[in-house]
DNA sequence: CTGTCTCGTTGATGCAGATCAAACCTTCCG
DNA sequence: CGGAAGGTTTGATCTGCATCAACGAGACAG
């Protein structure tokens, strides 16, 4: 891996506390790599033997069962993926696959393991960082069963908007399909969504949003910090937060 | 709090690697409460000030948005709850209510986080305990968006068996407006569900399930460790969980 | 420039599951 | 006992979303 890298890791808030020593000894024990687009890095249920860093690029963390398949999440840097297969030792839940070209350090999870039991202030950012995750996908979970495809992307749309400074226009950080499975509903779904929300403040252009009317959009997206809220994750204010 | 308690907690994963002397001071401080049914324990959105530990009882961890309302988990003994917002001293995403009476010991949320600085056994069974909830709220997930409810309500009731120890029949935990919940339904398509499961060897007599032909319940149900599996929650072996 | 490919949109149709309403059944309590 | 209250089931209806199919628009290679 690349030295310039190391500093950028060590911003983490998983990785900020630990001691300059155990640091290194894991960072020497890690590499990286830069995978192609589409490509799969971790296939569901194989053994979790690497906890994965993004340094570049977009990856997208999907599970799949019989012939169907969702997005669970989209990862971007710079943040870690799948802590807590790496810690249980055992098989993946999700599979992970690369979007766009994307450059991704590898930590043996055996030295990850180890690690927090040799550093006790590793081991407090580790249970921070893992109540994180937890609470986060308890908010999708959450988003999926109380509200409607209609109300999903409109609180989707709202939060992309307050995490770029309420913004009344950004551009959509992915695909409109990965967006859709995220949310949970087909592509087509999601196509009308937006387009019925043109009566309440959202109008699209490609891939820009451009929110015409907050006030209206809002009641429509019923935000909620318990349920769109975000705990600092990987220790980025929330304004530069890298959620998708 | 009894003092028989005491030995119980301390067969939790959670509890059971660290230190008797931290373990003893963490008991002192807590106090155990006895609650009547139906009573909300926790409004979410409040501040995380105490780690539950379920002793007797049943309790409905829920979430609401607007109108609505879903139930998210239900704990039974022996088991904590609402771990991750205590230690992130965050508010709590769920609310919580008792399903009946309940005994409850409750640890002050500040004990829990000084006594994970103090006892690095207790910071990685910790980190342990945080990583099985995430993944199984992941596996919630998982089942809600990759089935459709008939294949939920079978491959509840096809673990429900296994977990029984493959008994060709069991009764049913808890109220089945409360199951619908928890599977993402309506009561009325619960009913519906489980009365077109008749043909795939499913057939119910008021709160008890019979199984009459099991491959063909599995054959719908698809079950796969990957969703429908547990990890070790909380010290029990995988076939007396107290998962519902 | 022109075919090909993938993504996105739109329309038509079908179905799963929600909603509404009513009947039934249990539990509980005066 | 009797009657109220809540849970469950059933039926009728409605609708949100998926599915299927077709077409348009960029992106890219030849």
């Amino acid at each position: 891996m690349r030295e310039e890298d190391k500093p950028e890791i060590r911003k983490l808030l998983l990785f900020r506390d630990m001691s300059t020593e155990n640091f290194d000894r894991l960072m020497q024990a890690a590499y990286a790599q830069t995978f192609p687009a589409q490509l799969e890095l971790i296939r569901q249920g194989e053994p979790a033997d690497f906890l994965h860093i993004m340094m570049e690029g977009t990856v997208e963390l999907f599970s799949g069962w019989r012939d169907r398949e969702t997005t669970m999440a989209v990862v971007r840097p710079v943040s870690t993926f799948i802590l807590a297969a790496c810690i249980k030792d055992a098989p993946y839940l999700m599979s992970a696959r690369t979007v766009e070209k994307s450059r991704i350090i590898m930590i043996p999870a055996k030295d990850l393991r180890a690690t927090f039991r040799l550093d006790p202030e590793f081991a407090v950012s580790t249970i921070t960082e893992l109540a994180s995750c937890y609470r986060s996908v308890v908010r999708h979970a959450k988003s999926l069963k109380l509200r409607n495809s209609r109300e999903r992307v409109a609180a989707y749309i709202y939060r992309q908007s307050s995490l770029a400074g309420n913004a009344a226009s950004f551009v959509l950080p992915v695909e409109k399909r990965l967006l859709a499975s995220l949310l949970g509903m087909t592509p087509e779904n999601f196509s009308r969504a937006i387009k019925s929300l043109q009566s309440d403040g959202v109008a699209m252009d490609g891939m820009r949003i451009i929110i015409t009317n907050m006030k209206s959009l809002e009641a429509v997206a019923g935000p909620d910090t318990l349920i769109d809220g975000s705990d600092p994750l990987s220790g980025f204010p929330a304004a530069t937060a890298p959620s998708i």
